[in-house]
DNA sequence: AAGCACACCTGCTAGC
DNA sequence: TGCTAGCAGGTGTGCT
């Protein structure tokens, strides 16, 4: 489901109703949901402690615990964490609820149950998640410049939309904002990363920051199955302003003509095939 | 070693 | 109306 303008959403609501609350209670009923540990030290790690902040790397969700460990959450494709007060109704496919000091409950709801979560000691992290480390800069927060954009490019021999996804070369990315990172730097995304072009780099530098704080900006974009909503269930609205995701045969903003749909790395990618070289 | 295909799940929708 | 094939916001694994 969600990519980092989602993730950081999540993220700030987060913020606001979890920092300072003690955990009071813990309870993982899916099978799936933690997959990294055993579920009672999940349980255990939590429950009794004080949320003092809560960070996204890449797309991970992490809490920091006053105990000194970290709670970590990923949403993957349909993960959503809902908060609200502990005796509302219990949606379908709820996995994990945390209850807080206030009377309300933090809950991590998931149909297709690919997401996790998991509750380590940071100096764990190396072993238990690897991946949550090897992370590409954030465009959010931590923009390049460009020659370290060039000289990153340049490193794989692979598709730009390829390259966009991979979290080890751009934290947060993921199927929707590629291609309209892509879209608005003009540029193919089955264009291989390390022939692009002094100019094409400029663009896809200035596309990825716009594109990255436009959508966190409008919080987010929800699909037609709105399984994307923010911590109160509120949808975002970035997906009013889409040049490609999901517009096939629509005419493109640019030039008019029909925009085209491809697989590229078994995800569908949509773009210009005029507007976009 | 890097690059690529596939597996992991459930639910919704378009098309017959 | 009812069935089913196809598709969905991601990433870990295993193959070449």
């Amino acid at each position: 489901m969600p990519e980092l303008p989602e993730v950081e959403t999540v993220r700030r609501g987060l913020l606001e109703v979890l920092v300072g609350r003690r955990i009071d209670d813990t309870r993982v009923t899916g099978t799936r949901t933690v997959r990294r540990q055993d579920r009672a030290e999940l349980m255990a790690r939590t429950i009794g402690t004080t949320v003092t902040d809560v960070r996204r790397i890449a797309k991970y969700l992490v809490a920091d615990l006053d105990s000194g460990d970290v709670l970590v959450a990923h949403l993957r494709m349909s993960g959503q964490l809902l908060h609200g007060p502990a005796d509302g109704p219990l949606a379908p496919h709820t996995h994990a609820r945390f209850w807080l000091d206030d009377g309300n409950e933090l809950r991590f709801v998931d149909p297709r149950t690919f997401g996790e979560l998991f509750a380590v000691d940071p100096a764990d992290l190396p072993a238990v998640a690897p991946t949550l480390l090897e992370v590409g800069f954030d465009p959010l927060t931590g923009m390049v410049t460009v020659p370290a954009l060039a000289a990153a490019l340049a490193r794989r021999r692979t598709p730009l939309k390829v390259w966009l996804l991979d979290q080890r070369n751009v934290a947060g990315v993921g199927n929707i904002y590629s291609d309209e990172i892509c879209a608005l730097a003009r540029i193919d995304p089955l264009r291989r990363s390390d022939t692009l072009t002094r100019p094409q780099i400029k663009r896809l530098h200035e596309a990825i920051g716009a594109i990255i704080a436009a959508a966190v900006e409008a919080r987010g974009s929800s699909l037609r199955d709105a399984q994307y909503v923010d911590l109160m269930g509120q949808s975002g609205s970035y997906q009013e302003r889409f040049r490609v995701y999901g517009r096939e045969g629509l005419p493109c903003h640019g030039c008019g003509r029909p925009v085209v749909r491809r697989v590229i790395a078994q995800r569908s990618s949509y773009s210009c095939p005029r507007c976009q070289r």
